[in-house]
DNA sequence: CGCAATTCAGTTGCGTGCAATACGTTTGCG
DNA sequence: CGCAAACGTATTGCACGCAACTGAATTGCG
């Protein structure tokens, strides 16, 4: 088994981030074909993923479910506002404070959401116990990396 | 149990989407610490990579490994090249193929790649054995995605 | 050979992501 | 109360990532 190249685990297909990497875009892809005629993007889906299970989130709150700052979600928001989805609305008590409704439309979305996410599943071939282990696994794996970045100190 | 909320598995922490997908952004994070002062971004690094797995890969070819097409590559490689890591050459042979050949410096960084990953690694808790089972379970997933999700034929 | 189909890289347009920064609101402390 | 620090959102600039398209080079078939 000798290596003609000097092989120090830094090939590509051996990275579990590239396994990472390239599985997310899969996944974009994947939801894609049920998600493109409704007219929303995939991080689109997961913010009115959190508003199906809870309406009024202020943008902070959605922020920290997502891991994305106002950077990404300000445009995003009004993007989802301009086709109809969501209400973006200033908490009268906190004027700092936006907060996000969903619209009728925004509501009615739903069933279409969980038929994507069905079919999502389908692809990945049955059964709901792997997929959920493999998922809890995964998020183990984040939580790790989060807590080994942050700051020196 | 009974549920308040129409629960449909449509609960953002249920989803293995999501748990890949921020995830994907945690390696992002956790390699910048180490990237950042070389200036590459981690997609260069994957390029690099595959350049120092194998010289003088075709743009498409680079496309195929990390599935990205030339709207994604083109762009990156200027800047690789800009940035000295990477020349960019015609094939003489077929004047349609773009070559990517490592530079000096391109060849390099790879000791402080092999240093950015072994971090990246004791961070996740170190055992390469479960981290290798857990990279073949997200690969496996990726392939049933991009199996299901083709064209309809 | 001759020309249509294919291939490959590049370009444009749009939607994320993230760092850095700006700005108005609120809080906390003397 | 008065003001500095903290907070929440918005903005700007840059780098992906992908769809759609362009254009040059090559291939393949009559």
């Amino acid at each position: 088994m000798s290596e003609h190249t000097p092989s120090d685990g830094l090939t590509l297909d051996e990275q579990l981030c590239f396994a990472v990497y390239s599985t997310a875009h899969a996944f974009t892809a994947a939801y894609k074909p049920a998600l493109e005629p409704l007219g929303l993007t995939y991080p689109q889906y997961l913010v009115l993923m959190i508003l199906w299970e809870k309406d009024g989130v202020a943008v902070k709150d959605i922020g920290k479910k997502l891991f994305l700052d106002s950077g990404t979600l300000t445009p995003l928001l009004k993007r989802l506002e301009k086709a109809g989805f969501v209400r973006r609305q200033r908490d009268s008590a906190d004027e700092r404070v936006v907060r996000i409704f969903l619209t009728d439309r925004g509501r009615e979305v739903r069933k279409t959401g969980a038929e994507a996410r069905a079919g999502v599943v389908c692809a990945l071939g049955g059964k709901e116990s792997e997929i959920q282990e493999l998922r809890a696994a995964v998020n183990k794996m984040r939580e790790q990396l989060r807590a080994g970045a942050p700051r020196p100190t």
